[in-house]
DNA sequence: GTCTATACACTGATAGAC
DNA sequence: GTCTATCAGTGTATAGAC
């Protein structure tokens, strides 16, 4: 009954969409989203190590494009220049996936159980930043400070995106780390 | 059997610890914890909602002291300055729950579950400082970014003072708060 | 590699202990 | 009257049989 195997995880996916926003995610079981993509349940676990990373797919690929765009970026950019520039690198990326971001992010923002996953995949993904801005030179506490600061900056300026499509996203992501470079530049030089 | 409904919150949370540290979160079942405090598994349930929150309970003493920081910070301070004076105004209050802190941090290291929950606190913690310093006076963006950026800098100091006492956790802040303010004005103004 | 069985997390209801 | 035990059940996730 199956395609293939490559075809499989995106099934699940879909099926998992559509049920989630039919009926919520509480109220809809991994057999049900295994049974709409025609499999069992077992399937579906295999796919997937649990119910949560359903929605979580595309990750991997967000990573490894900004992970590039870090590498090539030039050298003498320091890291939150760097990293902005990442940001803005994907912006097609994430126009394009914006049909199905879109709903995935109205089921996130109405599950707590899917926001602590986002949350994790945010830190994990930030993790991996700072190692890469690291590789480029940085201090360990400047790669590990801007990727975390930097990270949460994307994913508000994602989020925001998601819901109001205008400002653009690349608007967005140059206003807040203008708002940024203001508030730390107001910090008193030496504190207490 | 039980002394009163609010010690049983803690003789929970101890044997729950105990247990995690013996034999891993994941080997260590609610009931088991349960019957270490001398109750059956639902009265777990009634205490807290889920496995995961039983090391997550003094979230609420330290949201209330940072509220009460930003409120009795001096009017004129920026959003940024008020925060980390918040946050070092809670340094003792911190060092007072380092027995506990420290084996309840390694077993959240230790396992992905409890670092979900924990990534998911600090951000409800974020939203909650966000909301102190807007009534302040700052805008909704400031604020936002503000306590995400600042508590990201704070889980940070915690941490690693939570692995290495020395330097002391005021220390540690300063010198993110002063990393970051240095990395901020060496972003090129004009971002492209 | 699929299927069956099972452990564990959690929920509701009801009745009983203090 | 609040707190707890007991019971019964659903759903997630894993593992061993085959």
């Amino acid at each position: 009954m199956a395609k293939n195997a490559d075809d499989m995880g995106s099934r699940l996916q879909r099926a998992a969409l559509d049920l989630f926003r039919e009926q919520g995610y509480d109220r809809t079981t991994a057999a049900g989203i295994a049974a709409r993509a025609g499999v069992t349940e077992r399937t579906f676990f295999r796919y997937f190590a649990d119910k949560r990373e359903v929605l979580f797919g595309g990750e991997a690929v967000l990573r490894s494009a900004l992970l590039r765009a870090i590498a090539e970026a030039p050298e003498q950019l320091g890291p939150l220049d760097t990293l902005f520039r990442s940001f803005q690198s994907v912006g097609s990326l994430l126009e394009n996936n914006r049909p199905f971001s879109v709903p995935r992010q109205e089921i996130i923002s109405a599950t707590p159980a899917l926001q602590e996953r986002e949350q994790a995949k945010l830190a994990a993904l930030a993790d991996a930043l700072a190692v890469a801005l690291k590789a480029r030179g940085a201090t360990e506490l400047q790669s590990v400070l801007a990727a975390r600061t930097g990270m949460a900056a994307f994913a508000m300026a994602t989020v925001a995106w998601l819901e109001h499509p205008q400002p653009g996203l690349a608007d967005r992501l140059d206003l807040i780390l203008l708002e940024l470079k203001t508030m730390f530049a107001a910090v008193s030089p030496a504190d207490e």
